[in-house]
RNA sequence: GAGCCCAUGGUCUAGUGGUUAUGACGUCUCCCUUACACGGAGAAAGCCGGGAGUCCGAAUCUCUCUGGGCUCACCA
């Protein structure tokens, strides 16, 4: 079998499921309920076959629980909120968030998303994710988009509760601010890069001596408010007052102990602000600030410099020192820089009046609940555990831009008080104020509709309570929550993770999950990471046309195990996971040759029969046990190993020409190993196995069909033996040129499968 | 700088004190044997990342170093 005949039956059997859809979900089903909180992919994304691997995971998750008997929920999300989207319909319509209007601007992030509506979603159903349903439908399982009205409206009611209990406050803080996006950023939300950066040496002149001070940042020189020294460090002792180069600005020389005698000079510039270092010795020593750099990244308040921007300033600045015989020295030196995680741009630190979303005080709560939560691999649990630890301000949850839900609030314009509406509708202050509404405090009705949006976290992280209807399904969401699992990248552990549990304990008290399970990535075949920029990411469009979904399903777990690291994607595995189906399907066709729905037990199972029926139900319970615990790639392996290397290699060939004159008892067996592999495997690789089972047994494989085999027995020692003993008289054959199916004598059975030499002799033609 | 995880033939891996260290993919050789040449049989390929220690005995336990991944902090 080609990928192209794969490929058509894989659309044969697509178009077949689309006709009644039969991975739904019923809410009035009686089967337990399993929730699963899927990550809903970005749109816009150019999906590559690393999320294919990921989301293989998830749907096998989803297969696999079915197949248990649950009645599972998994709906399909498409996140449509947030910078990215932005970043590229500025980059695909020319729009920009300080010019466009902001109805033009929201409008081209619209035309953006249309552009890309569809584009992913078929990508899924040829993966064959089994999603409760494609389409918006507003009703459990349904799928759901994170613009939609309902969705941000949702978001807006979850605020709005938060603001009415006082866990959301407003307050101007210094915060992380890119001048690329023009907004605050959470300190989630900011990246390290390790960059070459140069360390310049100027000669400042302090008490009428001039001595050298090391700085990376010279364009702050005019935000300096002191230097700062070791108080042990005997260079410096007893000077007080230094004239800044450039601007001749005189500032104190402070001493604190934090301050490293060994790196650069010994004497650290404070300027307002180069890093949260600086933000600390301001606060320590009282000093004045001097906020020099501009929500566009632009110089303020600096004299000559004013206007220019940071980078430009920074070339004059060194120039100006240049010239006045203050640069000594210029290196360069490696230092990690906070980038922002989307425009990769360097952050500032700004003041900036913001809504905050308590987090501080819940430390302790919030690691507690991390330990309530199963995760999967437990090792991963550590990296939410350092990311709560790390925590030291609350969550700045105000953005300024335009594409995300926005905050619903009004402002009063004659006692400044902030009004909130009443949760339920889909609000935008900025275009709109409700007629009814009205100052709380002073009862005006003069309002001023507020401009800034969510985070986009603050969406996201409200996932696992929207696909459960929380506040539209009490019922239902009191009986089922925590969601069942999350599974997610690692790389997200500290946004996505931790703010769903944190917003779900806000809310509700409770931990969000009962299970986490955390996802690696998949590299190329040189152990490159997929990348944008390297262009080495296969897209999974690609690969399903050159493959087809089972194919790319497989290699999700003969690459290597997601959830222990990064898996490989390479042309060799793509090959393996070929040759599986196609031996699968070789089986299957000699099976069918003995006829349809040969499935029911005949009185008399031969001895050598039972042998492999009771060690294949023995290994099927142990696969049920792994796929309990996600491990999808010891399971895949084991089934792999019995069926082709046990059952095809050395029960068929042993057997067939028993099978080819009629015997009842081994074509049952073939039958009953054969049904059930395919029953088995339909989790990881759903479309063949489905189509031959259709083809073989005249019906689909059930939803609900694993349980444990009750007849089985531990038979691997004597099928190792058997699988000795073929290869002993295919080696004896081949030495002494006899054909395979030639006969052969003066070879001995041995004695631990006397009981079963009728087989042997018939199969390999040995003459006693 | 700190923490967490990882290290077995080219690749993915089994192996938690005694094995000639699994198996698969790939490679090489031979073979069209009526499910399958997208097949079969066989072979080569690993001083189990380095070093030290515990033990009669270590891939396996301890320490240490190195290399990789992740996370946090910091670099004037």
């Amino acid at each position: 079998m080609n990928a192209q005949e794969r490929i058509k039956i894989e659309n044969d059997v697509l178009e077949d499921w689309e006709k009644s859809w039969p991975f739904g979900f019923s809410k009035k089903s009686n089967a337990g309920v399993f929730s699963i909180d899927t990550p809903p992919p970005y749109i816009n994304a150019e999906l590559h076959v690393g999320h294919a691997a990921a989301y293989t995971y998830i749907d096998t998750v989803a297969r696999v629980k079915r197949a248990l008997g649950f009645n599972v929920l998994f709906p399909f999300g498409l996140d449509k909120n947030g910078l990215p989207i932005e970043v590229q319909a500025e980059k695909e319509f020319g729009v920009d968030i300080r010019k466009t209007p902001r109805e033009e601007y929201v409008e081209a992030c619209r035309n953006l998303l249309d552009k890309y509506r569809d584009k992913n979603k078929n990508v899924f159903k040829r993966l064959g994710f089994s999603f409760n349903s494609y389409t918006v439908t507003g009703e459990l399982g349904g799928a759901y988009e994170t613009d939609s009205q309902e969705y941000r409206a949702f978001g807006q009611s979850i605020f709005i509760k938060l603001w009415k209990e006082g866990k959301i406050y407003e307050d101007t803080q210094l915060v992380n601010y890119c001048t690329a996006c023009h907004t605050t950023l959470s300190d989630a939300e900011v990246e390290y890069e390790e960059k070459d950066s140069k360390l310049f040496t100027i000669s400042v002149k302090i008490d009428g001596k001039m001595l050298d001070i090391a700085t990376t940042r010279p364009e702050l020189i005019p935000a300096c408010a002191a230097l700062c020294v070791n108080p042990a460090d005997n260079r410096y002792t007893g000077l007080n007052k230094a004239i800044m180069p450039v601007t001749g600005v005189e500032v104190p020389v402070i001493r604190d102990e934090s301050i490293d005698l060994n790196f650069g000079t010994g004497v650290m510039m404070i300027c307002s602000y180069g890093d949260k270092r600086d933000a600390e010795l301001f606060k320590k020593y009282n000093l004045k600030e001097k906020i020099i750099i501009d929500e566009n990244g632009k110089m303020q308040d600096s004299g000559d410099y004013t206007g220019l921007s940071v980078s430009k300033a920074r070339e004059k600045i060194v120039d100006d020192l240049k010239k006045g015989g203050h640069l000594i020295k210029e290196e360069v030196i490696k230092t990690e820089k906070p980038i922002c995680w989307r425009s990769k741009n360097a952050v500032e630190l700004i003041r900036e009046k913001e809504l905050y979303l308590k987090q501080k005080e819940l430390k302790d709560m919030l690691t507690e609940l991390s330990g309530s939560m199963e995760f999967y691999k437990k090792e991963s649990r550590q990296i939410l555990l350092d990311w709560i630890k790390s925590i030291d301000r609350d969550w700045p949850i105000s953005r300024t831009r335009y594409y995300g839900t926005e905050i619903p609030l009004w402002k009063c314009k004659d006692c400044g008080e902030y009004v909130a509406p009443e949760p339920g509708r889909y609000y935008q202050p900025w275009k709109e104020t409700p007629k009814d509404l009205g100052c709380g405090k002073c009862g005006s009705k003069k309002l001023t509709g507020e401009t800034r949006i969510f985070d986009t976290w603050m969406d996201s992280s409200n996932s696992n309570l929207f696909i459960l209807g929380y506040g539209k399904d009490s019922k239902f969401f009191e009986k089922n929550f925590p969601t069942s699992i999350r599974p997610q990248g690692k790389e997200i552990i500290r946004t996505w993770l931790f703010y769903t549990m944190l917003k779900s304990y806000q809310l509700t008290g409770k931990k969000p999950f009962n299970e986490v399970l955390i996802t690696n990535h998949a590299i190329d075949e040189f152990g490159e990471k997929f990348s944008k920029s390297k262009g080495n990411g296969i897209l999974i469009e690609k690969a399903l046309k050159e493959n087809g979904g089972d194919v790319i399903r497989l290699w999700a777990y003969l690459g290597g195990n997601l959830v222990e690291g990064d898996i490989r994607y390479s042309k060799e595995k793509i090959n393996e996971a070929e040759r599986i189906i196609n031996k699968i399907s070789n089986i299957a066709k000699f099976i069918s040759q003995f006829g349809k729905d040969q499935t029911t037990q005949p009185n008399k199972i031969d001895g050598f029969d039972e042998v492999f029926i009771k060690e294949f139900n023995r290994i099927y319970n142990n696969i049920l046990i792994q796929y309990n615990q996600y491990d999808f790639f010891k399971a895949l392996r084991e089934i792999k190993n019995f069926v082709i290397n046990i059952f095809a290699d050395h029960y068929l060939e042993l057997r067939k020409s028993s099978a080819y004159g009629g015997d009842k008892s081994a074509i049952f067996t073939l039958n009953h190993i054969l049904m059930n592999t395919l029953e088995l495997l339909n989790p990881i690789a759903p479309f063949f196995t489905q189509h031959i089972y259709q083809g073989l047994y005249s019906k689909d494989i059930k939803q609900s069909i694993f349980s444990n085999k009750l007849d089985t027995q531990d038979f691997s020692e004597l099928i190792q033996s058997i699988g000795d003993f073929d290869s002993t008289v295919w080696t004896t054959k081949k030495s002494s040129g006899i054909p395979l199916n030639g006969e052969i004598s003066g070879i001995a059975i041995p004695a631990d499968l006397q009981n079963y030499k009728d087989v042997f002799i018939k199969a390999h033609k040995i003459k006693i």
